[in-house]
DNA sequence: ATTATCTATAGATCTATAGATAATGC
DNA sequence: ATTATCTATAGATCTATAGATAATGC
């Protein structure tokens, strides 16, 4: 099963190859991050990593595929940066790394905004990147509505409030103060604001 | 003055071509709601309300016009409905105005999509909607601010939290709610979400 | 020999303008 | 006579594929 139908067997890709293909990548992220998906063109793209728009498509054979690697890469890197595999936060801790991540974001406007854009597009029907975020949501508001729950357990978070509702607030937070801070960064303190809620909902400690 | 270079002078529209640049917008509305305004076509609109790409340019110069008349009138709409002009409310009757209108966004999918979509495009450089979201967003923060604080004068919210912060905070919670809703409407019941949090940031009365 | 790129191109769009014709209402 | 529309078209794009050539490494 090594073996394709002719006979000969694929050699994979070169070292030079790789290389191009991670920097496609990150410059995906920065035109979509600048024009969206259905505005960035992958003749931009291509440019940037001085190749021809044909060449691109040499790494990835479509448009959606780049889009949908672009995605998995990210996904992969900011759930690590937010919940590493390897440790058990306890409900605090998990507020405490969003509350990080608040502040993490305003040094990566690049990467907020490309969130911001694609969400945006996200909610159109038959959107390749519907189904990443709507999974992407569905994920985000299990653990944090399992960091509430414990919060509430351990007497860190008043326990009259339902942890679902809580924590799907929590998310639009961050969410809508993105588009905020990005339209207008000097008005919008993200990471104050934050806290600021944390502190109002009655996070333990949490008073600044 | 009312004579033009030609000594002729024009007649306005009739009443036939105000009534298709009516439908116009409002099928505009919808196009751009699907598909955002890079990706929504004058076309598409052009095809919905019976003319060609050409005739329905002769009601607007431009995509970008049709866009910012398009913004214009739903401003005009939804400020009307969230702050009527000639009635003063109370810092808590802005805010319960607001869960109100979380309440009536779950009836009109189409317009949260239209802003979802608008918004997530406006943060680029250069965005024709860019300006007209800096703006709206600063007034909203404004007139919010403004009710968090008269509702902790009146002692219906606590006072140890700065408003300005607690506005911005509620504005963000109801536009990051329109994003995961309509990713998912049956996960997310935005104004259970909503109430849950005034309730939770101690706005009495307000405890279901 | 296989991978990495390029040029060329098909086939779709898209916006905006020019110029002609049909409909409306001083 | 002026407004409302249409057809035609210029001039830009855009994605994806075909087929050729250059670079890499069993």
């Amino acid at each position: 099963m090594t073996t394709n139908g002719t006979g000969r067997r694929p050699r994979g890709s070169y070292s030079k190859g790789r290389a191009k293909r991670a920097e496609i990548l990150s410059e995906a992220v920065r035109v979509f991050a600048d024009s969206g998906y259905r505005g960035g063109s992958l003749k931009e793209i291509a440019d940037r990593v001085g190749l021809s728009q044909a060449g691109l498509l040499h790494h990835f054979t479509s448009k959606e595929q780049l889009l949908a690697e672009v995605l998995a890469e990210r996904d992969a890197e900011d759930g690590a940066r937010m919940f590493p595999a390897d440790e058990t936060l306890t409900g605090r801790q998990a507020l405490d790394r969003m509350a990080g991540q608040v502040r993490h974001n305003t040094t990566v406007p690049g990467l907020v905004r490309l969130y911001a854009t694609l969400s945006g597009e996200a909610v159109a029907e038959g959107h390749p990147a519907r189904e990443p975020f709507v999974e992407r949501y569905r994920e985000l508001r299990a653990l944090m509505a399992r960091a509430v729950r414990e919060a509430q357990d351990a007497g860190e978070l008043p326990s009259d409030r339902d942890p679902v509702m809580l924590a799907t607030a929590l998310i639009a937070v961050m969410d809508g103060l993105q588009t905020q801070w990005l339209l207008e960064p000097d008005a919008v303190d993200m990471p104050a604001v934050f806290d600021t809620l944390l502190a109002a909902l009655g996070l333990s400690g949490n008073t600044r």
